[in-house]
DNA sequence: TCATTTGATGAAGGATTCTTCAGGTTTGGA
DNA sequence: TCCAAACCTGAAGAATCCTTCATCAAATGA
């Protein structure tokens, strides 16, 4: 996957006064409202420019086509959740292994709810072009930042492998992705979240033991 | 979700004659190489019938219209995953959790492995119409065969509760999907099997303990 | 053999969508 | 006030795609 395959989806032009950048938070809104009530087959660049309540050409103005349009969405969000999880892993250096574990648990689950209408209607984005790319650099980075933490951990030998951070990453994301598409309450969210905890700190528990 | 709101994806026709066996296997295969070369927004009717060496108004005598070829594939697959998993839960009745866990696993991850590339295609389909409600049902079937299982446990007192059934499905489901869509060298694979029955029975384990 | 059923063809209608661009409006500073 | 830059508009060109149907070919069985 060339480096420079995302370099087609970059913004055409930036906001310089005000009302543009108005314009181009509403367009931003607006897709993600689009996707959720028409879902991606049916989201059309003139379907969105009407909901933003500007004319398609403006759309134009700042997104070269489409895709760069659900591109910059995608990479909006992910960009602030993956933030939030790398200062909670900062703040929860040296700490027991347990507490680490349940400070990034938390810090993600949070982030995803925090916009939780965004997280659901980009899960259809994330399968499309660029989307793949954006995804693996992502997980790349999130492996990086908690195997930095875990080395710090105050209460284990030698943390678990690259491995076993992959795949408590990407189990932890498909579980809250499953939870996000159904819809939760924030009863169901609070007891998840816990569960959610459990899930992590008991394999990294074990994976860790095993690794003596 | 109204229960016929999946009628309209019905097959038209069922094959009789052989010739149009072979023609129906053909389409179906020729969906996933299509997914998979050009992904689902550059999918069309026309092309999935040049790949598999017949004419578009063939695959519509089959299929109603392009949603009722893909979700049909989707089902298809869905299906063959869910009766493995099932006929290791049935299997697995009345052993110790560990034991449980590992089988059920195992099954499922070999049952994805069997065919991944059509694993890895059809997640490009399973967000669009259709699709979610057909996984819902699925994740459903799959909670209550778990549970069923679990019940019968040698060793724990109280099975965990649904919640955490669910959430360990999605998650083992969500491990999966990152590792097959990075395209893992057998080798991965087998390491990553051992590491999602330790991910599955530790957080099993753990949630059993919890509910004493 | 031959009539009937089943299967296959692919050009073309109808509809949708992406994207552009020539021309208009608003803003901010000189 | 006034002009240049920034911004907005939306009709229309160009391309793509879904789906149908009149027509032809193959198979079945009586």
């Amino acid at each position: 996957m060339p480096a420079d395959a995302l370099v087609a989806f970059e913004p055409r032009k930036t906001p310089i006064q005000a009302r543009s950048t108005v314009t181009v938070e509403a367009i931003s809104e607006a897709t993600i409202q689009v996707l959720l009530s028409h879902g991606t087959e049916r989201l059309t660049t003139t379907r969105v420019a009407q909901r933003a309540g500007v004319s398609v050409g403006t759309l134009y103005q700042y997104y070269p086509n489409k895709q760069s349009l659900l591109f910059a969405v995608l990479e909006n969000h992910l960009s602030n959740v993956i933030v939030r999880l790398e200062t909670a892993c900062e703040n929860a250096c040296h700490k027991p292994l347990a507490e680490m574990i349940r400070e990034m648990v938390e810090a993600f689950v949070d982030a995803k709810m925090d916009r939780a209408d965004i997280s659901v209607a980009l899960y259809r984005v994330a399968a499309d072009v660029g989307g793949p790319a954006l995804i693996k650099q992502i997980q790349h980075r999130s492996r990086k930042t908690v195997e930095a933490m875990l080395e710090t951990a105050s209460d284990i030998k030698s943390p678990p492998d690259k491995l076993a951070i992959d795949i408590m990453l990407s189990a932890m994301a498909g579980a809250m992705r499953s939870l996000l598409e159904a819809g939760p309450s924030p009863a169901t969210v609070r007891k998840a979240r816990e569960q959610l905890v459990l899930l992590c700190q008991s394999y990294m528990t074990a994976a860790a033991a095993k690794r003596v």
